[in-house]
DNA sequence: AAGATATGTCAACATGACTGACATAAATTT
DNA sequence: AAATTTATGTCAGTCATGTTGACATATCTT
């Protein structure tokens, strides 16, 4: 028989006179952070099964996701949202690059940078992975009223930081930024 | 000010012909699928940074975590929860085992078994990084009333594939559990 | 006694991060 | 005009964490 002693997080603090960071014990939200944990992954985890028949990984997703839905960003602006070094970022853009899922311009004003546009085939491959995520969110949503709804999105951009946002995030946010890029 | 207009990034679904695959043009969650990623980047982001400091990575903190909250575990669950292999598994362990985080008891019934404990040396880890992630959740949590907090848990939940679920999410849905395990 | 199961380990390899160093072209400053 | 800074690209090496495949050992089941 499977044992799984359910012995609560009411623990945590107990140890020995160990340094108890910050929270009073009981007060730790294991429902939530387990729940994010699963759901993530699970989410991701359509996306990556059909990105195998492509032979990309995540790092592709993930380029080709802020390529399409922000067209024309900069390298350097896409380097500040997935919080990469170039070097990393250099070898799957390349891969893109060649494979033609999505183009480099030239900057108008600024003819140093590189512009990236996602291309029609670059385009049916965002679509056909956001629409499997979409079909999972559509799901989950399914028996949650409007105000429901908005509590979840309330509480997932409250989760994020607002310090120091990108550009993606000045979009999602709004145009609120302290810190004018460019 | 929940309104989710994408000032800049509107753009993106005016594809021509392209091989649009299942979704119809305008129903893709854009939403929900950008603020998921940067809200896990964020979430998961406090533990990483804390956990530089004790030579730790992300798979530590998995490994850890469900230890500590499922006290006897074994290995062939944790292999379950996590979905990797003994091999990338057992390099983890081997380190949490040596360093004192976790200890291991033979099982009574079977004595094959090694049931998984967190030492109060791990408990405090454990702790310090649930913290961590508490203190967002929390804050992201504020302003939301009882029935949004209920949305959140229910949504989150339903993002969750049910079918074959581990020991570990057989015990957060409940025991309804279809597939009797061992 | 034979076979299946739970765990551990060795070896090789892939992906996607990282750092550091250096190169080029174009913009900006002096 | 010359010097410097910026945006991008690239080479080389390393690390963390995942993978497969093969095999060993102890223990339980048949």
């Amino acid at each position: 028989m499977t044992d799984i002693n359910f012995s609560k997080g009411s623990v945590a603090t107990d140890s020995q006179g160990a340094a108890s960071p910050a929270p009073r014990a009981g007060e730790f939200r294991w429902d939530i952070i387990e729940l994010l944990f699963f759901a993530y992954r699970d989410f991701v985890g359509d996306a990556d099964h059909e990105l195998e028949a492509f032979g990309f990984g995540r790092a592709h997703h993930r380029v080709m996701h802020f390529v399409y839905r922000y067209p024309g960003l900069k390298v350097a602006d896409l380097l500040d949202v997935l919080r990469i070094t170039k070097q990393s970022l250099g070898r799957v853009l390349k891969q893109l690059l060649d494979e033609g899922y999505i183009i480099q311009k030239t900057g108008n004003n600024d003819r140093r940078q590189r512009l990236l546009y996602a291309t029609p085939k670059g385009e049916a491959l965002v679509a056909k992975l956001a629409g499997l995520q979409t079909d999972r969110i559509t799901r989950a949503l399914r028996d949650i009223n409007p105000e429901g709804v908005a509590a979840i999105s309330e509480f997932l951009r409250a989760m994020i930081d607002r310090d120091d946002p990108d550009k993606v995030l000045e979009a999602i946010f709004g145009i609120g930024s302290k810190k004018p890029r460019e």
